[in-house]
DNA sequence: GTCCGGAAGT
DNA sequence: ACTTCCGGAC
């Protein structure tokens, strides 16, 4: 049932059609770690600008273990999931104290913010290791090329993936190109919408277009949770020419980053208080609404807020609010 | 409005 | 095993 054929396909169309990437043309395992970090959940044209900015300010190891994590937030800024750049920072400070990269997956997995993709994703690239990884592209095309009707969400469903991918990595002495070409090929041909399957190369061993299956209908996946829904009211002092930011800690979103003051009803304390910009912001597990007032002038300063002159660098915001402060 | 994507906390 | 963490493309 597993055709050998499948993986020649695969290394042939993959040595050919592979983007240009800048980990891929130097796999160093710091290059290779920052991408995987980097492009957890997240597109290769969205976070192409950061991973290169990090890059460039931490062009090793060493360099990033001794940065601070308001940097390495700033630069993080705009990405979404922080724990990634928090984590980021940790393992950097490990790595630098062990003095050597882990060399498995087992080792890679013990280090903050790598779990079983990242870790497979670096160990079968770097160290040519045969461990099989399973993300959404690497879902979505076993989903279709086997057939498989359960729930993608499903632990279930995603342990049997995972079984399935290791048994074509069993086969290969290219794990490392394997792997990628599986993900190049859900993200490049086998697409969630649209897929271009008359140029699929492995379109002859699917058993969704043997079975003339419509490929928008694979893989299921049920329906998620309902958002919470919950509002921010930031304020802001047009009067002074400062802004108050203070470091978000709790747990809660955008941890680390930081925000304006904030009054569960600014009218309150400050009855002319306005509103001079108001928005939604989604997450994929809340909806917020939040708004901005201009309470034209401080009653007393928040002791625990920081100024910031409005003309200098501010640090990581939330995306609302660092796209209310680019105008 | 719809969809997409990994790790960690509990 | 389930929930919580983001932002952008369409």
């Amino acid at each position: 049932m597993l055709k050998s054929e499948i993986i020649g396909e695969l290394e042939n169309w993959y040595a050919e059609n592979k983007r240009p990437l800048p980990w891929r043309s130097n796999p160093e395992p710091y290059r290779v770690w920052l991408a995987e970090i980097v492009f957890q959940q997240t597109r290769i044209q969205q976070g192409m600008g950061h991973y290169l900015r990090i890059l460039e300010r931490f062009p090793n190891v060493e360099a990033l273990a001794q940065a601070h994590e308001d940097e390495v937030l700033k630069l993080w800024e705009g990405l979404g999931y922080y724990s990634r750049g928090r984590n980021l920072l940790k393992a950097a400070k490990i790595i630098s104290t062990l003095g050597e990269f882990p060399t498995s997956a087992t080792e890679w997995q013990k280090l903050p913010g790598v779990g079983p993709y990242t870790s497979a994703a670096i160990s079968s690239v770097v160290n040519n290791e045969k461990i099989a990884l399973v993300d959404g592209n690497v879902s979505r095309v076993l989903a279709r090329v086997f057939l498989i009707d359960d729930d993608i969400r499903s632990s279930k469903t995603q342990k049997e993936l995972q079984h399935l991918a290791q048994k074509i990595i069993d086969q290969t002495d290219q794990p490392g190109n394997i792997n990628q070409a599986l993900m190049e090929l859900g993200a490049l041909i086998c697409s969630p919408k649209k897929p271009k399957c008359p140029v699929c190369p492995i379109n002859n061993h699917c058993e969704l277009l043997l079975h003339k299956e419509d490929p928008n209908k694979f893989p299921y996946k049920s329906p998620p949770p309902p958002k919470t829904q919950r509002d921010f009211h930031w304020l802001w002092a047009s009067e002074s020419n400062y802004l108050l930011l203070k470091k978000r800690n709790e747990s809660d979103i955008w941890q680390g980053l930081f925000e304006l003051p904030s009054l569960q009803n600014p009218k309150k304390k400050y009855p002319a208080a306005k509103i001079i910009h108001k928005g939604t912001h989604i997450l994929s597990h809340q909806r917020i609404q939040y708004y901005i007032w201009d309470i034209k002038k401080w009653e007393s300063i928040p002791q625990e807020f920081k100024a910031f002159a409005l003309n200098e660098e501010l640090p990581a915001l939330p995306r609302p609010l660092q796209k209310f402060f680019e105008n």
